[in-house]
DNA sequence: ATTATATATTGCAATATTACGATTAAATTA
DNA sequence: TAATTTAATCGTAATATTGCAATATATAAT
């Protein structure tokens, strides 16, 4: 009788620190074109509509508003509703606290000390 | 007779530019805590092999195997075969790379001008 | 009240990812 | 040569992600 075999196919976060964690997480959230794509519109226009993307990229309505609330939910954009659309920021306190964790990881490699292998 | 429906569950790169899918493809080699801590442990080690990281880290040696490869396919380690053991580091000049790209798609936004909605 | 506009949600299909055991491959040691 | 060590690969199971059409929701305009 088998109560549990283990979870297949889940990230085992029990294993890693919050740190790790959140760093990963940010990483996941930017790690698709579209994300990219988005944030990058975003930081140009200051604001924009899921309307505005669907005809900058080309994916479709759903699919936007997807990845929007994928965006959202790690807290690296906002959005303001406003009549029957909804206005979409960059949230800049999240947006320096991926600057900070990212620039803090990267200096942690010394290139000076040869990492040869 | 239908040739085509439309590549379901495929990310859509050509609707974006090299360096968006190159950004992308690299935040999400990065975009899991295990991959996170690996690199960590080959920073502060300099070098190491699967079993210390099996050891370090807590999961299957396969699947510590299956982690560095995706690190090495996106050339941000690798490995150098030594007896029967193969040796890990970070790749300087990809890491570099990785540096620069984010700091630059980072820079990007200017905190002064207020990005509120 | 009805229609138009804009976004979110639901449902679905297909691929991708995560994880592990078992096996294979390749070099080292006895 | 045979046994040991180490890592890669294969096979499999389960969940996650990507993408779209269709529908639902909510506000604005007629």
């Amino acid at each position: 009788m088998q109560y549990i075999i283990f979870n297949m196919g889940v990230t085992q976060k029990h294993l890693f620190t919050d740190q790790q964690n959140e760093l990963a997480a940010l990483a996941k959230a930017i790690g698709h074109p579209a994300r990219i794509a988005i944030l990058q519109h975003l930081i140009q226009s200051n604001t924009c509509i899921n309307g505005d993307l669907v005809q900058e990229i080309g994916l479709a309505q759903a699919t936007i508003s997807q990845h929007l609330r994928e965006l959202k939910e790690v807290g690296l954009i906002q959005g303001t509703i406003e009549g029957t659309k909804v206005s979409y920021c960059i949230h800049p306190g999240k947006w320096n606290e991926l600057q900070t964790l990212f620039d803090g990881f990267f200096k942690t490699f010394d290139k000076c000390c040869n990492s040869s292998c």
